[in-house]
DNA sequence: CGTCGGTCGTAC
DNA sequence: GACGTACGACCGACGT
């Protein structure tokens, strides 16, 4: 019979590759903070495995508690093995329903090892004429191999052994496999073996002797020495080891293969376990997707439907609104379609700049436009979006102005948990109703390749947009109670909902850029980076890419023998950073060359010459945008470009900021909250003199010089002043003595000294840490005094490094996270207060610090308006204080 | 030639 | 192992 026609079984080694998994794969904790690192490899490696075997038949063999026949035979077999750890024994459960999930059935035998089952059922398989296939990474198990019998180990890209393969690997044949595992022993089973002879010995000798019983037999003529006294003092030993690693191949279990047949996995169970187990990017494959659901997403082509549309829309306290456009940059983006949803699967798409010839509509696009805008304004109209602010944007570059914003599901997923790592509406459709929406990349393709979608036929935008409507609508209507449930409705309704038309407004405003300085800045930059280069060359006698780790670390530690003090964390590669740098800075010019080269180099390629080119060709000004469903704490971030992170340390940063100016007739204001987060600190920890301190205006910084290093310290007072901040800063990031002693320069231990003076100091600020933390590890939750909230299920994770870095982020959160709703709560009402005047428009935003543009006239006043609005944006035990400058540009502005 | 992970560096 | 929150440039490995 010919080979590939042979039904092929593939037996799993479950104990095995689950605590392959264990080990591969650290610190991955589900919603509840268990360990699921072992269940997630395992289900991994069990996925690739059905994917690209796909068997005809399965099963998955695992060993059980208990002893079995080996400790009958040997007492000391495994008596030295550590017990299974813990977190890995509660995982076990999990491990064999995801094996049944994926129908992959579960074999066990009281008295057996898992070994044992798949000897038996291979060789019963391979008698009934299946091909075996062993997964495994165990050496043991090439003792099985034979005609129609492989192993498979699945680690990397796999690798498959046959009786060849085996012998390659190991050095014997198959059938003599055991002879040379008993020979060698296990030292993790206490296998004895025999002593003095390990794998090559044991090799060496089964090859030349054929088996163990002829080696044995004729131990007195090994020509080794210590070989032939070990053999003949240990001939039981090695007798009883090789009774130990024989797979048995008769235990009393039948091959069913009814049971074992592989029918693929079974979804909904699949779906419920990984849901549980928080493996949301595998949940998609399990999802019910559009397909089983019976829905109605069609695209208007006349013009008596699109009537009945607008009608419908007017009609309706609430429709879903989606959007395709050409560019994922809400700025300079084209109208492609709109759809709308008023029911529950049910969407109507009006196509706008389709250039397919496929159905040409009865309307023009700026007729439809133009129909659609009443409804798209009516402040009653009650749009709903996933992303309404990007929808908002577009229309308003379209000439309107959406109106009624209700309700915006990335935005609430954003409240309910903004540690998820995307909060597109795939993701939340998945985990809200377990639907899996059509992807982008499903419908357009991938990367530069995608079809635009106004290129795609009608048909298919309109089934993907009316979907995306559909599920914003559907969403909305799972979130409203969850987030009224869950706590957060007034961080949602009061701070991130009224956030997006400012946000709308700042992103359109955009920010003026002296393109021709910094065209002046590139040039000289240039003439400054060649002279480093050339000066680097000639030290290094080579030319090399200074950009490159890789280059520069074979320059430095090779090429000129400097010590390399620091590996990288993932590579460990030789680290070129910085501090490493710095260090060998004193030593040899060379890095210190390099540091400075890198530093132009970055400010060069990062701003001065990137900012030019985002410039937009229709405002002249650059156009951030602002994500509101990124940052962990509630911060805003910023990116095309990121404004966030403008330099402001260097000289040269600083000339970049100068290069962010006025309108000619304009001035900039720039105001950012005074050490808010300190403030904040303690304003929620109560702590007494932190508080005095700030009631009394007092420079916070000296006040912890003298909490922690005493008044009558002999350093100089600026020196003192500058590790008291570090130190009051150290402490909101949950810094240890370890980074803390690096940063302002002395030892561990007087590291830890200052920290504890700190808290002795500052007592409550002690117990505002432990209570939070306590409140967090018990409720998994933290959060701000706003309500905001991050879930935090690591805090009680068995890994300690994981529970560290989550007890640092649930100290931080309360602090930056109540930061950032006071400076949110800020923007909110001085876009009011602004919305009716035209000489001023907010342009910027920093974390703590708020830019504007405000005619010359209007400058004083408005300075004084953004002050009182900030200052008052919250009422805390301690004032908000707010430095205001004014100033041509940025630099001059910011005081 | 495009994608992606790793490393580094900028801000608050 | 060791500092919280971001974004992005660049390199180089890898896959098409």
């Amino acid at each position: 019979m010919n080979q590939s026609t042979r039904r092929r079984l593939l037996l799993v080694d479950g104990s095995s590759q689950m605590y392959r998994a264990y080990h591969a794969i650290r610190g991955l904790t589900g919603p509840d903070g268990r360990s699921t690192n072992a269940v997630y490899g395992f289900v991994a490696m069990l996925r690739k495995l059905l994917d690209d075997q796909q068997p005809d038949y399965i099963a998955a063999a695992f060993d059980v508690k208990g002893p079995t026949f080996r400790e009958e035979l040997d007492a000391e077999y495994k008596a030295n093995r550590a017990p299974m750890p813990d977190d890995l024994v509660e995982q076990v459960p999990w491990v064999h329903a995801a094996c049944e999930a994926l129908g992959v059935p579960v074999l066990t035998l009281p008295g057996y090892e898992a070994d044992d089952v798949i000897g038996t059922l291979t060789r019963k398989a391979a008698d009934g004429g299946l091909d075996v296939v062993i997964v495994t990474g165990d050496k043991d198990f090439f003792q099985l191999v034979g005609d129609g019998v492989a192993v498979f180990n699945p680690k990397d890209d796999g690798t498959w052994f046959d009786p060849a393969g085996v012998e390659k690997k190991f050095g014997v044949r198959p059938d003599q496999v055991v002879d040379v595992l008993a020979l060698m022993g296990d030292a993790v089973d206490n296998v004895k073996g025999v002593p003095g002879i390990g794998e090559k010995g044991a090799r060496a000798l089964i090859g030349e002797h054929g088996t163990l019983d002829a080696l044995l037999a004729g131990a007195d003529r090994v020509t080794q020495r210590k070989y032939r006294t070990a053999l003949t003092e240990h001939a039981a030993a090695a007798r009883l080891s090789r009774d130990l690693v024989q797979i048995h191949v008769a235990a009393p279990i039948d091959l069913d293969l009814e049971r074992v047949r592989f029918d693929g996995p079974d979804p909904a169970r699949c779906f419920e376990l990984f849901s549980s187990l928080g493996f949301r990017t595998l949940l998609a494959d399990y999802a019910p997707t559009a397909e089983t659901t019976d829905t109605d997403y069609r695209a208007v082509s006349t013009t008596a439907d699109l009537e009945t549309l607008v009608d419908a829309l007017a009609g309706s306290d609430r429709h879903a609104l989606h959007m395709l456009t050409d560019t994922p940059v809400a700025m300079r983006a084209a109208i492609v379609g709109l759809a709308f949803a008023t029911a529950p699967r049910s969407a109507r798409y009006v196509p706008i700049g389709h250039t397919a010839l496929d159905a040409p509509a009865e309307f023009s696009p700026a007729d439809a436009l133009a129909r659609l805008t009443p409804v798209l304004e009516d402040p009653a109209a009650g749009t709903v979006a996933h992303d309404l602010k990007f929808a908002a944007i577009v229309l308003r570059r379209h000439g309107i102005r959406l109106g009624g914003l209700a309700d915006d599901s990335m935005l609430a997923s954003y409240a309910l948990d903004a540690t998820k790592s995307a909060h597109g509406l795939e993701e939340a459709a998945l985990d809200q109703t377990g639907y899996r929406a059509m992807t982008e990349e499903s419908i357009r393709g991938k990367g530069t390749k995608a079809t635009p979608f106004g290129e795609l036929p009608i048909d298919v935008a309109a089934g993907f947009a009316g979907e995306r409507a559909d599920l914003a609508l559907q969403l909305s209507d799972r979130f409203r109670p969850a987030l009224a449930r869950e706590g957060v409705d007034s961080v949602y309704r009061e701070l991130e909902l009224p956030l997006v038309p400012c946000l709308v407004d700042v992103e359109e405003a955009g920010v003026h850029i002296d393109t021709a300085a910094l065209a002046e800045q590139s040039a000289q930059l240039d003439k400054e980076l060649a002279g480093y280069q050339t000066r680097i060359f000639e030290l290094a006698d080579a030319e090399f890419n200074i950009n490159s780790p890789k280059q520069l670390a074979q320059v430095l530690f090779e090429k000129l023998d400097l010590p390399a003090s620091k590996r990288t964390s993932k590579t460990r590669a030789a680290s070129t950073a910085v501090a490493v740098l710095e260090e060998l800075a004193q030593t040899h010019e060379l890095p210190r060359l390099v540091l400075e080269w890198r530093s132009l180099q970055k400010l060069k390629g990062t701003y001065v010459d990137a900012l030019p080119l985002l410039v937009h060709p229709d405002t002249g000004r650059v156009h951030t945008s602002f994500n509101q469903a990124v940052a962990a704490t509630g911060r805003l971030s910023s990116s095309d470009p990121n404004l966030q992170n403008i330099p402001i340390r260097t000289e040269v940063g600083r000339r970049i900021r100068r290069a962010f100016v006025a309108e000619p007739g304009h001035l900039l204001i720039s105001a950012d909250y005074s050490q808010i987060e300190l403030r904040v600190l303690a304003h929620l920890s109560g702590d007494a003199s932190l508080i005095a301190a700030f009631q009394r205006g007092d420079d916070i910084h000296d006040q912890t010089a003298e909490k922690i290093f005493g008044a009558d310290s002999d350093l100089d007072p600026h020196e003192l002043r500058r590790r008291a901040k570090i130190v009051n800063y150290a402490l909101l990031y949950g810094k240890t003595a370890f980074t803390l002693a690096k940063d302002i320069g002395v030892a561990q231990t007087a590291a830890q000294e200052f920290i504890d003076a700190y808290f002795d100091g500052f007592p409550d600020v002690r117990a505002f840490i432990e209570r939070t933390l306590d409140t967090a590890r018990a409720s998994g939750i933290v959060t701000t005094l706003y309500g905001r909230r991050r879930l935090v299920p690591e805090l009680n994770s068995r890994n300690r490094q994981i529970r560290s870095a989550a007890e640092r982020v649930t100290v931080n959160m309360p602090i930056q996270g109540t930061a950032a709703d006071i400076l949110k709560r800020a923007m909110i009402a001085l876009h009011a207060d602004l919305m009716d005047r035209d000489d001023a428009r907010m342009i910027l935003t920093v974390h703590d610090e708020l830019l504007f543009e405000v005619r010359e006239s209007a400058a004083e006043a408005l300075a004084a308006l953004v002050k009182e609005r900030m200052e008052h944006a919250a009422t805390l035990k301690v004032p908000l204080t707010v430095d205001v400058g004014v100033g041509p540009n940025w630099k001059d502005a910011k005081s």
